[in-house]
DNA sequence: TAAAAAAATGTTTACGTATTCATTTTAAAA
DNA sequence: TTTTAAAATGAATACGTAAACATTTTTTTA
């Protein structure tokens, strides 16, 4: 392994010399300078990120926690957060968090000095909130966010399960099911409060063998699907608590030759890439703007790594509903 | 910043007890081991990952330079690839490398001192396969190859693009198109030699303006999609180069109001989870297996990194047709 | 030209850990 | 016991860099 010093020595300089050419140049006259960087090539030297990383106490890494990316709404996250910070000359370290293996994830940003956190997998009363707060750690949350309402990006979960619901009953539907996930994770408890306001509000008793909480995994869906198509009284309309749930759930329906919106209205929230697909055309609730809610998170986390920016980030996206071919008036009605 | 010499300080015992209460215990007396962890404790101590780095050369860090995970193909694979090396205690850099900027990507590399580098984006003839062996840096490609033909996992390439054509081919179409790569990609540059060579055993012409490169944006790939329409003589049946180019390929025809396969067949080569779902249903070339090339380079990539092994890693994996439901014979014919 | 200021370079140290080597303590053997 | 071996601990050092401080060289000013 070459070091500085072995180019300093090469170059008849001292390792500070070489530091310098490297960090500010403009502190180095220009043949010194040049015998250095001569020396550099010569003997192909690369410095030392960690070293470096040791003595700035700083690291140019992030760490990424992320849902996994199977779910359509992480690739458009992922990518934009590993671009963005590339483009600012990032590392970062990616993990794709299952719910049930927080901790693993969690143990390995602290042992590695990240200069900045970014998570969507947090809970409501996640302690790792009050640790990165208390160890100084920049962090964002981006899609969840914690309960002290602090440091996330969001969009408007509530009134996003609101209109869900709202769509399937201005369309006339009355039996409807909520396919959602569990409560401790923001998205899934306001969506759900929101798709609860709505049904409230158009008088429609809420029937809570139509509710169901999956833990977002194919199988899960698959046996949820599987609960609702042996039921009696079946629902005629389903919310699903995120694209990636309706996705799946599409994929139930047609394998069991069912049609979409024919037989069941389908709608999703997040309004991801794949959604508008042609052959998807997955009707939706999303942001309006349709902005990505990693890259807003990203953007706002370098202000707070670089700026040392201190009013706290509290982003909240507004939404309307995308409608596209999943949904229609209920089959009975027709 | 709590370090292991405040730890010793307070566990009233050397730094190197304390570092040897973390790393090899069993060398340590049970009653001092107790009184560190404590320590450890009323500290809260976490080790400094980049000190132990710089003194072990050793960083339990991959880097991985992947294809953008907008194509399903880089979903699954990273997926594996990230969740494998979290099981091993590995930290991942990931980075979605667009093919024009690969240098950027190359020299983070180098910088940050990783125990191996798993990528997809290699070129043929890409110096930087030389440069990782002289080096000695633990290496892998996956999906692509270096023309020197070591260190990688792919598919039979040459012949998921015969069989593409040969599908197309047995079911009558004569008129087809195929939409690939840059030929310094071994990927695309066997997948369409092996579709020359189907043409050829079949007896049928190629024809040049049939014949498309892409570089696998949506736009080009729209912009390709507009060309072939707006042709006098069409073809009836395209060969798509990757499950993502037919991906995008079938969006234009949809959005268009045009039918696949009744107005035109397309078949995919990849066989991406995606190409599965039931609202999709891509005919596609895949391995026989369904391994995920990813997996089974990570898994290669640690033997490397952790047993030594020498034995260089050559894997092509063999492939066949998944037919499903976006081919048919043509419509001249019907 | 001498003195003062500025620019360029060098010396030394710190970062936090693991490791080598030396020393002390404890247990086993004589 | 005393001697010898083994176990447990500590002191000193290395890893590769950046930065604080010190010194030398060059330029500017008087």
């Amino acid at each position: 392994m070459v070091s500085s010093k072995d180019v300093a020595k090469k170059a008849g300089v001292s390792q500070t010399t070489v530091s310098r050419v490297l960090n500010t140049p403009e502190l180095v006259k220009k043949p010194t300078v040049d015998k250095v960087m001569r020396a550099i090539e010569e003997l192909n030297y690369i410095p030392n990120a960690n070293a470096r990383s040791l003595v700035q106490n700083k690291t140019r890494t992030i760490a990424l926690l992320s849902g996994p990316i199977h779910n359509p709404f992480f690739v458009d996250t992922t990518t934009a957060i590993v671009n963005y910070a590339n483009e600012m000359g990032y590392r970062v370290h990616v993990q794709y968090v299952s719910d049930d293996r927080l901790q693993e994830a969690y143990t390995s940003i602290f042992e590695n000095k990240v200069d900045g956190v970014i998570l969507s997998c947090i809970f409501l009363d996640d302690p790792i909130f009050f640790k990165l707060k208390q160890l100084n750690i920049p962090f964002i949350t981006y899609n969840r966010k914690h309960k002290n309402n602090e440091f996330f990006v969001e969009i408007d979960n509530f009134y996003a399960g609101y209109l869900s619901a709202q769509h399937l009953l201005e369309l006339g539907h009355t039996a409807i099911s909520w396919i959602g996930g569990p409560q401790n994770r923001s998205t899934f408890k306001e969506r759900y409060a929101g798709f609860v306001k709505a049904l409230e509000d158009y008088n429609i008793a809420r029937n809570d063998d139509f509710i169901f909480t999956t833990d977002t995994s194919k199988q899960s869906i698959q046996d949820i699907f599987q609960h609702i198509t042996s039921l009696d009284k079946q629902p005629t309309g389903i919310c699903a608590a995120t694209d990636s749930i309706a996705l799946h759930l599409l994929d139930c329906f047609i394998n069991k030759n069912l049609k979409v919106p024919e037989d069941i209205s389908i709608i999703g929230i997040d309004n991801v890439d794949l959604s508008k697909h042609g052959l998807i055309q997955l009707t939706t609730v999303g942001s309006i703007l349709e902005e990505n809610l990693g890259f807003l998170a990203i953007k706002e986390l370098f202000e707070m790594i670089e700026n040392k920016k201190n009013s706290c980030v509290r982003i909240t996206k507004s939404v309307k509903v995308f409608n596209r071919r999943t949904t229609s008036v209920p089959k009975q009605t027709i």
